[in-house]
DNA sequence: TAGCAGGATGTGT
DNA sequence: ACACATCCTGCTA
């Protein structure tokens, strides 16, 4: 049993937001799949491009293997069910359409070859469906009757064998259920080299909102190779497979690979009629409500992409307001009046810091683990803030979709992580006679209290991030840090990679901390209002932007484009730097207080000589950036160490890349180079040492 | 099969 | 010339 699958996964389709799976299972089949994200937004050419590549191609290897079964065992029909509405029927069903029109053409006389009969049946199965489907939205009336007369008599006149058991299966039911769209069609041509070449450029040029960064993040390495892989002797297939099996598609990369194979060796694509140009089609996403469940999820580790703040007396979280007001109608009333682009604080008065935090988990992920003696406070904040979705293990199960994501088939999240994401249960511990550490009880790095303090908040980032445990340091800073929330004054500034050369385009943001609180923002001294029962307030956008933070302030419009580290990272990179190359820039940083990072002088800027870092050092005039020098300012910034790379040794120069394809991206974004990986950086370091050794 | 090491050669400054 | 960038083969766990 092999399968067909076409998977065009707009997040937004044409038809406004839903976005585009047809899947087909039949034993003549292969699988063929494109995972395409957008904003949604314009850009219809390429969706629509990607849609009618994916059509093409199955339709025409539908039909090359149903022409290749017929001819291979000279009775085409024997096994076509006889169930209109079974799903493989509909395959087949595509393959007697095109197969017996495409004979029927080529046999008609005509002087049609194979490639324009294929053609033509094609432009009839188009045209066929979209009447189908215009009918069918007009409801159950007469047009659907007679567009269902038409397609049953479309299929009647093929001449062949095969005629009347097409016929059979060609219900328009069966067309409607399995919902064979047609695309909307304009005037240009697809070649099947060029136009996978043009969607994987696109996906990645059109994939910039951080809800779709996990996506992003998947399929860019295989993109950056495309351009000259695909010239070469590897060409789309590698592409492809790698793309395919970095979006864990796996099932997906042998059946399709040979889909694209037999097509790209066909006749090139061409436009199949006008008259089809009006058609909508119409598409589906399954698994959508998982989709994006699981993004949502992640935002809880991505906080570079927060647009809100929770805040209690002496902790702030980031916070996503579409999370927020999802699973709080509170939250949501309380949202709707913030414009978009501005950063709205939201005060919970008298809320331990702990109880907010396990309330946010719980919004983000639908479960949380909470320790007994804390459960009434929590589930009674969770009251106050109107989330009526959150239920004690034991209680009816909530309905809320958060809730819903637990019960969800975990194959498709499976799939998307190499491991298992974490999962909590709302479920009080069994005994309580020990109180948890922070650790223990919250079970995540999430949950880890939060601070207003760039550095602390920075450490904290950083922790989330790679889920270990805060040392007990950390922990007596934060319990000695005043409630304040004011910034330490020897708290370095933060960088604005995002505002520098180096980082123009879409680059990949570490993480992020809250945005600190100024001290008149302190969430002690905001007035709170009286509304809800938790005693919430909305601090006006315009107080929370103080001139000191606004740099960091994760309120960024949406030029601000972060990218969590790839959870898929396995890769560990352990090297040394030569003393030489230490020496140097090593002098004006200590780990204690760590300078300003220089990357953003490794751009355009930097390049020409006409910036430096504070580090002190700074490429010669017309140099290029250097590896060694890019990589050490990793290791001095804040941002980047040690979440993507850290120090093992320093005095020994010893180091290890955490995230090996997000340090690579930017290093591909240091030398302006699209097409850098890891391996290719890494072939770089390893030359670097041969030669310092 | 992933990850890594390293040779050979191309590329851009 | 230099410093990678790219592609490749081979090794190892």
């Amino acid at each position: 049993m092999r399968f067909v699958s076409l998977v065009c996964a707009n997040n937004a389709g044409v038809d406004g937001g839903s976005g585009f799976v047809t899947s087909k299972k039949a034993d003549i089949v292969d699988q063929v799949a494109f995972i395409i994200n957008t904003r949604g937004t314009g850009d219809g050419m390429w969706r629509r491009l990607a849609c009618t590549h994916a059509l093409a191609l199955a339709l025409a290897h539908v039909a090359r293997a149903r022409r290749d079964k017929g001819s291979n065992s000279g009775n085409a029909h024997e096994s076509v069910p006889t169930s209109a509405t079974h799903p493989r029927a509909c395959a087949r069903s595509d393959a007697a359409f095109v197969g017996s029109w495409a004979r029927e053409g080529s046999s008609s006389g005509e002087g049609e070859g194979r490639g324009r009969a294929l053609r033509r049946a094609r432009e009839r199965l188009f045209v066929g469906r979209g009447e189908l489907f215009r009918a069918r939205e007009k409801g159950e009336g007469e047009a659907l009757r007679r567009a269902r007369e038409k397609a049953e008599g479309e299929a009647l006149p093929c001449s062949d064998t095969d005629s009347q058991s097409d016929s059979r299966v060609i219900k328009p039911d069966c067309l409607v259920q399995c919902q064979w769209l047609t695309p909307r069609i304009s005037s240009y041509t697809v070649e099947p080299h060029n136009a996978a070449e043009y969607i994987l450029r696109n996906l990645l040029r059109n994939c910039k909102s951080p809800n779709f960064a996990l996506d992003y993040e998947l399929i860019r390495p295989s993109y950056r190779n495309a351009p000259s892989t695909c010239r070469k002797k590897k060409g789309l297939e590698k592409v492809f497979k790698k793309a395919l099996k970095m979006a864990s598609i796996s099932q997906a990369c042998g059946a399709g690979l040979k889909v694209w194979k037999e097509a790209r060796a066909s006749d090139r694509w061409t436009t199949p009629t006008p008259t089809v140009a009006e058609e909508e089609y119409r598409v589906r996403w399954e698994g959508h409500g998982n989709h994006l469940a699981q993004h949502l999820a992640r935002l809880e580790q991505d906080p570079a992409s927060a647009d809100a703040t929770l805040a209690t007396k002496g902790a702030s979280f980031p916070a996503h307001r579409i999370v927020l007001a999802a699973a709080s109608s509170f939250f949501r009333s309380v949202l709707q009046n913030v414009p978009v682009g501005q950063h709205p604080v939201v005060v919970v008065r008298g809320a331990q810091p702990r109880h907010l935090r396990y309330i946010l988990s719980f919004c983000y992920t639908g479960c949380v683990d909470v320790p007994t003696q804390e459960l009434q406070e929590v589930v009674k904040l969770a009251e106050d803030l109107d989330i009526t979705s959150l239920r004690v293990d034991g209680s009816p199960a909530p309905s809320s979709p958060a809730a819903a994501r637990q019960t969800a088939a975990p194959s498709y999240r499976s799939r998307f992580f190499r491991s298992e994401p974490k999962r909590f249960t709302f479920t009080p511990p069994a005994s309580s006679s020990s109180p948890p550490t922070p650790t223990q009880v919250e079970g995540s790095p999430g949950h880890k209290r939060s601070t207003a303090s760039p550095a602390l908040a920075e450490e904290q980032v950083s922790k989330r991030f790679k889920g270990e445990p805060l040392p007990s340091s950390l922990e007596s800073d934060l319990a000695a840090f005043p409630p304040r929330c004011t910034p330490p004054a020897s708290a370095p500034p933060q960088p604005r990679p995002h505002g520098s050369p180096f980082f123009s385009g879409d680059p990949p943001s570490p993480p992020r901390s809250a945005p600190p609180l100024g001290e008149d923002l302190a969430p002690s001294d905001l007035s709170l209002d009286k509304e809800g029962a938790g005693g919430l307030s909305l601090v006006p956008p315009s107080r929370l932007l103080h001139p000191t933070t606004s740099a960091s302030n994760p309120a960024s419009p949406k030029g601000d484009l972060p990218a969590s580290p790839t959870l898929h990272d396995k890769r560990r990179f352990t090297s040394s730097l030569s003393r030489s190359s230490l020496h140097e820039p090593l002098t004006p940083s200590t780990p204690s207080t760590p300078t300003t990072p220089n990357l953003p002088a490794l751009g355009t800027d930097s390049v020409g000589g006409t910036s430096s870092g504070r580090g002190g050092v700074s490429p010669s005039p017309g140099s290029r950036v250097l590896l060694w020098r890019f990589l050490l300012d990793l290791l001095h910034n804040p941002r980047y160490s040690p979440i993507y790379i850290r120090w093992l040794d320093r005095p020994a120069g010893i180091f290890r890349i955490m995230e090996s394809d997000m340090v690579a991206q930017l290093w591909g974004m240091a030398r302006k180079n699209n097409n850098m990986n890891y391996e290719k950086m890494s072939r770089g370091m390893r030359l670097r040492l041969e030669i310092d050794e």
